[in-house]
DNA sequence: TAGAACTGTGTACAACATAAACCAAGCGCT
DNA sequence: AGCGCTTGGTTTATGTTGTACACAGTTCTA
C-alpha cells in the first residue's frame, strides 16, 4: 500500500482544518467541497466503521472518480483527521454548571459521547497535534471550567491531559470488549465462551492466585460481557476517580480559600 | 485491501496465545516457528514501526515466501495481536514494595514502560478482550496488588480498568506529540510553528477566553514542544492523582481499619 | 506400501493509495 | 477580444498489500 506518507504539510493541514484558503477565482467551479467529501468520509464510517473508507469508495458514493478527491485532499491520512475533527463537534457548556468539578465532569461524558457516538475516531490513528477548530474549542472549555480553580496553565493543561487520556484510553477498551462482534466477524457469545474456556483453563491458582480466587467467586461475571450501554457504571466509576484526584490536588495547592 | 477479516476463530487465537497444540506427527518438519514469525515482526515493529510489518517483509526477513507464514498465523490481524502479547512482557513485581499503592504506581509504571520501549503496540488496533498469558499475567498482578484493600474482586477489576485505561490513553497522547516526526515525515519544528501560528491566528480572546489569555501569559511553553523524555513528568502528575482517586475510594469503603 | 497429514511454493486476484499526463473550463491581463 | 495561466476532473499506470487456491514434496501411520 502507499500509505507511507512521505511527507506532511502542516501548514496545509492548518489551513483544512481551520477551512481558510482564498477561494480561487481562476479556474472552473469546483462540483465539489471538502465539506461535502468529509461528510460522506464521516458518513461511511459512522455506518461501516473506518475500515470501509477508502478513496474510491468515497468518490464512488460521490459519483465522482478517486482521483477527484486529491483536489480536495492532500491524502487520505489528512481526510481521516479531518473526519475525526468534524466528527467532534463540542456543544456549549450548559450555564447551570456551576463548581469546576460539574463542569469537568460533563465536559468528559461529553467526549465520552462523542466516541460512543463515532466509535470509529477511537480507530483514526493520533498522528498529529490536535489543531482543528473543535478540538481547541474543547480544550478551551475544558481550561475554562478549570478557571476557577487559581491553577496554572500549565497545571491547567496537565490535568486536562489526563482527563483526556483516561477518556480515551477507557473508550478504547470498552470499545474492544464491546465490539468483538463487529471487528471480528465472530458472534459475541464464541468470544465469551473461549475467554471462560481460557480462565478455567490457564489460570491455576498457582500462577494466578488472586484471579483464580476471584473466578471462583465468581467476581468476572459482567465483566466477559460489558453491559450493554457500552461505557457504563465503569467510566462513571472511573471518571469520579480522576475528578477525585484533581480535587485533592486543587485542595492541596489553595490550601485555605474561599470557594468564592 | 484484503484486511477485512470475516471470520476469526477465538479458539485458534487462544492456542495460538497460549502456545498449546497438539505438536502434528505427521508432515515434515516446520522449518520456522510460531515464536520466530513473532520475533521478527517485533523487530520490524521495533526498527521501524507497525506500518513495516507486512507479511511480505516478515517473510523475507525469515528467507522464505510469503504464504508459508500462513501455516503458521491465520491472518496478519493475529500475528499483530500475537506481536502485542510476546511484545508485553510482565517482570515479576519487586519484592521490596510493600503497599497497595506503591505496587500499583509502580505496575502501572511498568505498563507505560512497555508502551514507550513498543510504542508499535499502541497502533495496534485493540481488536479482542486480552487474553494472552502476559495480559493476564499483568492483570494477575494488578489484582494481588489491589488485594490487601479489601475491595471486592468487581471493584478492583474496575480499578484497574480504569487505571491501565488512563496509561493507555495518556501514553497515546504523549505519542501523538513526542512522535510527529517519525509519523509524518515533516520535521518537528516545522509542527510546532504550525501550532504557534494556529495558536496565535485563531485563538482569539472572544472565543476562546481562556486560552489566549493563557497563551499571552506564555502557559504554553513545554506543551508545544514535549520533554524529551516522552512520558515524564506530566504522567507521573496524572498517574498520582487517579492513586489519589483510588485511595480516597478504598478509604471511603472501610472506614476505620487498621492499616494491617 | 498406499495413503493421509502436513509442509513450503508459485500463481493469481482484488483492493488499495497515489503519481503523472491530460483536456476542458474559466478568470485576468494585455 | 483573445491569449495564457490557473484550476478541476478524468484517464491511465504503478507498486504494494493480504490472502485464496492449487500443487509438489515430505514424513509418519495403517
Amino acid at each position: 500500500m502507499g500509505t507511507d506518507q512521505r511527507q506532511a504539510d502542516p501548514n496545509r493541514t492548518l489551513e483544512l482544518l481551520w477551512d481558510v484558503q482564498a477561494p480561487p477565482t481562476r479556474g472552473p467551479k469546483p462540483a465539489l467541497s471538502l465539506r461535502q467529501v468529509v461528510d460522506t468520509g464521516i458518513a461511511i464510517a459512522d455506518a461501516e466503521g473506518v475500515a470501509a473508507v477508502s478513496m474510491r469508495r468515497v468518490a464512488d458514493e460521490l459519483g465522482y472518480t478517486t482521483m477527484s478527491l486529491y483536489r480536495y485532499v492532500p491524502s487520505k491520512t489528512d481526510l481521516l483527521d479531518l473526519m475525526v475533527e468534524h466528527a467532534a463537534e463540542v456543544p456549549d457548556l450548559p450555564p447551570e454548571l456551576t463548581g469546576w468539578r460539574d463542569k469537568l465532569r460533563w465536559w468528559a461524558n461529553d467526549t465520552a459521547e462523542i466516541y460512543r457516538r463515532r466509535r470509529w475516531a477511537l480507530d483514526v490513528p493520533l498522528n498529529t497535534p490536535p489543531m482543528g477548530p473543535n478540538q481547541v474549542k474543547r480544550m478551551e472549555q475544558g481550561l475554562s471550567a478549570l478557571d476557577e480553580t487559581g491553577l496554572s496553565g500549565g497545571e491547567m493543561l496537565g490535568i486536562l491531559v489526563v482527563l483526556s487520556g483516561y477518556v480515551r484510553g477507557h473508550a478504547q477498551l470498552a470499545t474492544a470488549l464491546a465490539d468483538v462482534e463487529q471487528r471480528t466477524g465472530t458472534p459475541q457469545e464464541a468470544w465469551d465462551q473461549a475467554y471462560g474456556r481460557m480462565l478455567t483453563t490457564f489460570v491455576n491458582a498457582d500462577d494466578h492466585p488472586t484471579l483464580a480466587r476471584i473466578v471462583a467467586e465468581d467476581g468476572f461475571e459482567g465483566y466477559a460481557e460489558p453491559d450493554d450501554e457500552w461505557l457504563g457504571d465503569d467510566f462513571t466509576f472511573g471518571l469520579e476517580l480522576v475528578l477525585d484526584g484533581i480535587d485533592r490536588y486543587v485542595e492541596r495547592r489553595r490550601p485555605a480559600m474561599s470557594p468564592e
